[in-house]
DNA sequence: CTAGGGTTAG
């Protein structure tokens, strides 16, 4: 008796001891060799222990040769030794025989079994097990209580594990732990930061599980100054020795996007493991760092093992920084130190090669994926869009589509051949994928929204766009942008300014492309007012240090008449481009003032910038405008040799215009006849200007002729020959025009002319009565024709373009010229001595140029009139245009 | 019974 008592507690003590696998298997054979082995308590014991050494097999055989008649200890142990390593449904299992067999289970069966439940994401036989539990009135034992909340957490069930910490009468650390866990990983994250503020009110101290676990939600939430604090309390606590909350702070400062302070954590561990390194480099490519990314992992590659997910963090820098070399060398390392590739890292392969620009082996590794998804060919199309192969990726979508797999198109697939659509201004592909995308849902994504209304406006459908626009329940800033951008595009500045008011209305933030997009807006529209108020608007959200805005408001003052304010924001600019000086070239030559656009352009190549062609066409026209015809001509040749800039149609036209404003019109045609590609209509019809200003008759007809021999697509060009022909009075060949104007369905933008008082702009139409003041604004101009009658005016007839039989309507139509309505309306409704601004969507004729003159010597009033074209400051009877217009 | 790291667009 006494020899068995000792040799039972020497064994147990053995048992607990054995540190390794091969003494375990010693222990267990004295056991057999005593006749051990079928008691129930040596049993258990070794089970338990193999399982502690991942021998379940072991356990098992162990399990099967204790006695039929097992009491609840056994069970326990051997539905534990299967949880422990993994072989969740073999628990199961055993639990379903423990519930047959005659033994009840108790309290400590059921922290395994729902651990297997919560590990299988198997609810139904959660809540059975669940519902036993209850029956049986464990809920309450602390243990039961804390695997129940872990399983429903994991389960992303929050509600019940939030249920169930509730109900439990006895709490410990590990029942916080388990609730801010589960709310941080499934992206609850104020959940967790509350629940962890709760568990800071109470008395017990948080531990390194609690501090790993909350620190994800300090990190997404972007609570810096608590996340310091939670650093704080890491290190007094000493919770900061063990490696995943370092990992965790540096996580943490990562996402803050604060790498100086990650780099001190990471730079202070004293242990780091594999994920300490793939946080980091992983981190660094998240905040577009690639180089550190890369160099990282160079420089510490005998400090650690990479693993699979190491190599997925420095490929996707890889991709970033168009390393192919590198991104082979690491896609080799991984094939040759045999990693299992899974489809994630295979599809990171894909997008990094394509990237890298090599799409061979980007469709090499696609081809070889046995199971792709919608990432795979997500990225295999993108590959293509971004090498400029448009047609494969609509290829490979279209073949996408007919694949009968469970993956299926997402919203980036569409937002990806959307802008393919968009791009090759396929309108029917474009509506195939709005109706596919209408059919699964996907239309409610929001930037499939902003892309459908982006592809319609590109495609030339404004009105789609608008009806996508006017749907939708939620829009951002890229919503708003693109819609103001189509008006922009399509020219109804009306909707554009009436959608730019609604923006500043709603919530959203403006961003640089909102400036982008609505100043030039205010430029074409020479919406001066409101030009100023988005001028202040971007000051308030800094963006007025940036170049691109620096450019914008520099074309937007010199379009709405304040030269001025141009130059101020040309001299507070610190980087300053070549489309900057062309801006404020452009500005001089459009309020005539030649010179100073010369001596800018100097002032540009000392300051070392070098011109492109389109700061030639500024020159070229700046000098046009104020007739420096030699500067001009020098211009031009300062190009073509110094800078050996081939010229384009545009400075050709450029130089046409320059001679023919300047009435040398035979010099002109003789530059047009040695020009060395083949005019277009846009030169002739600068000549064709000319001529009816000289009153060239014959030229005129000769080149009108031209125009109409190109056919040309802007109908304006034809309306130009036209009107010359309606000179001549050739009213055969006039309304032989129209007529083809008419079948080609092309209707000439008509003329307009808007004038703005008191915050508010007036439209006016040529002939139009139906505007306000009508009566008054007519009966005021006919005092002014009498009052110039005297100063010798006799209107033009040669600017009526249609053959009206009566010189009488002839002049009525004159009349009603837009930019004169305008101006009356201005002169009726601002105190005297006031200056006017009126703008014009078209050129001003001549005539029309004539009478503003007149108009401003007898009213004695500054009239500032923006044409098509330029600035016209009419004074004292005289224009700033020196009649070069 | 409780903790951390990887994919596609713009």
């Amino acid at each position: 008796m006494q020899t068995r008592v000792s040799s039972s507690s020497f064994i147990s003590r053995a048992l607990s001891s054995s540190s390794n696998l091969n003494e375990l298997r010693r222990v267990h054979a004295l056991v057999i060799s005593l006749g051990l082995d079928t008691s129930d308590f040596f049993s258990g014991k070794l089970i338990d222990k193999y399982s502690q050494f991942r021998e379940p097999a072991s356990s098992l055989s162990v399990f099967r040769r204790v006695s039929p008649a097992k009491n609840v200890y056994i069970w326990n142990s051997i539905i534990r030794a299967f949880c422990k390593n993994g072989l969740f449904p073999k628990s199961l299992e055993f639990y379903g025989k423990l519930r047959e067999s005659k033994v009840s289970p108790d309290k400590y069966t059921f922290p395994s079994v729902i651990k297997a439940c919560a590990g299988l994401f198997d609810a139904n036989m959660g809540d059975l097990v669940y519902e036993q539990i209850l029956e049986m009135g464990f809920e309450s034992d602390l243990y039961v209580g804390n695997a129940l909340v872990d399983m429903f957490a994991r389960m992303g069930l929050l509600g019940r594990a939030r249920q169930v910490f509730d109900e439990m009468p006895v709490r410990d650390l590990v029942s916080w732990n388990s609730l801010i866990s589960g709310y941080s990983s499934h992206g609850y994250y104020e959940e967790s930061l509350d629940v962890y503020n709760e568990l800071r009110k109470s008395w017990i101290v948080p531990d390194s599980f609690t501090v790993s676990s909350v620190l994800p939600a300090f990190g997404n939430l972007m609570v810096v100054k608590q996340g310091q604090g939670l650093h704080g309390f890491a290190l007094k606590s000493g919770v900061n020795s063990v490696v995943v909350v370092n990992n965790g702070l540096l996580a943490m400062y990562l996402k803050f996007s604060r790498p100086t302070d990650a780099r001190r954590v990471f730079d202070e561990m004293v242990v780091r493991d594999s994920v300490s390194y793939n946080t980091i480099i992983c981190g660094y490519l998240n905040l577009e760092v690639h180089e550190e990314s890369v160099r990282i992992f160079l420089e510490n590659l005998d400090q650690f093992n990479p693993d699979i997910l190491t190599a997925s963090s420095v490929l996707r820098a890889c991709g970033h920084l168009r390393d192919l070399r590198l991104a082979k060398y690491v896609h080799d390392h991984v094939l040759r130190a045999g990693f299992v590739l899974d489809t994630t890292v295979e599809n990171i392969l894909i997008d990094v090669y394509g990237k890298c620009g090599d799409m061979t082996t980007a469709r090499d590794v696609f081809k070889g994926l046995e199971c792709k998804d919608t990432v795979s060919w997500n990225s295999i199309i993108s590959g293509y869009i971004q090498n400029g192969d448009l047609l494969e990726a609509m290829r490979l979508f279209k073949l996408m589509m007919m694949m009968i797999t469970e993956e299926q198109a997402d919203h980036i697939t569409y937002l990806m051949l959307i802008s393919v659509s968009t791009r090759l201004a396929d309108l029917k592909f474009g509506q195939g994928l709005h109706s596919n995308v209408t059919k699964c849902g996907i239309n409610f994504d929001l930037s499939v929204g902003n892309a459908l209304i982006d592809m319609y406006a590109k495609c030339g459908e404004v009105g789609d766009s608008l009806k996508i626009f006017n749907s939708m329940e939620t829009r951002d800033t890229v919503t708003w942008n693109t819609v103001i951008s189509a008006c922009v595009r399509f020219g109804d500045f009306a909707t554009g300014l009436q959608v730019t008011s609604q923006m500043r209305k709603s919530k959203v933030v403006p961003d640089m492309a909102t400036f982008l997009v609505t100043l030039p807006m205010c430029a074409s529209l020479a919406a001066k007012r409101l030009g100023k108020e988005i001028h202040c608007c971007l000051l308030r959200f800094g963006y007025e240090s940036e170049l691109r805005i620096g450019n914008a408001l520099i074309e937007m003052y010199s379009k709405c008449g304040c030269l001025e304010s141009s130059f101020r924001v040309f001299e507070r600019m610190s980087r300053r481009d070549v489309v900057t000086w062309t801006g404020m070239i452009y500005a001089y030559g459009m309020y005539g003032e030649g010179e100073k656009a010369l001596e800018a352009f100097v002032d540009m190549e000392k300051s070392g910038i070098v011109p492109d062609s389109v700061v030639f066409i500024a020159i070229i026209y700046a000098c046009s405008h104020s007739g420096l015809v030699e500067e001009g001509l020098a211009g031009f040749e300062k190009m073509k040799t110094h800078y050996k800039i081939d010229p384009m149609m545009e400075h050709y036209a450029c130089v046409v215009d320059l001679l023919s404003r300047s009435q040398k019109i035979s010099k002109a045609e003789e530059f047009i006849q040695a020009m060395p590609i083949k005019p277009d209509a846009s030169i002739w019809a600068s000549l064709l200007r000319a001529c009816r200003t000289s009153g060239d008759m014959e030229t005129a007809e000769r080149v009108s002729r031209r125009i109409i021999e190109l056919n040309p697509d802007d109908p304006g060009y034809s309306i130009l020959a036209s009107n010359a022909y309606a000179a001549l009075r050739k009213w055969d060949k006039v309304s032989l025009i129209r007529k083809s104007l008419n079948d080609k369905l092309i209707k000439k933008n008509p003329g307009y002319s808007w004038i703005e008082i008191c915050k508010k702009v007036h439209v006016f139409r040529a002939g139009d009565t139906s505007a306000p003041q009508s009566e008054a604004i007519h009966k005021s101009l006919e005092i002014l024709y009498s009052l110039m009658a005297r100063e010798g005016y006799v209107p033009d007839s040669r600017e009526v373009s249609q053959n009206l039989q009566e010189e009488e309507e002839k002049r009525r139509l004159i009349c009603g010229h837009s930019e004169r309505l305008a101006i009356a309306f201005g002169l009726l409704n601002t105190e005297p001595g006031t200056p006017l601004q009126v703008m014009k969507n078209l050129r001003v004729c001549g005539d029309c140029h004539e009478v503003t003159k007149l108009i401003s010597k007898i009213v004695g009033r500054e009239i500032l009139v923006r044409d098509a074209n330029r600035f016209h400051l009419f004074k004292d009877g005289t224009c700033s245009c020196k009649d070069r217009w």
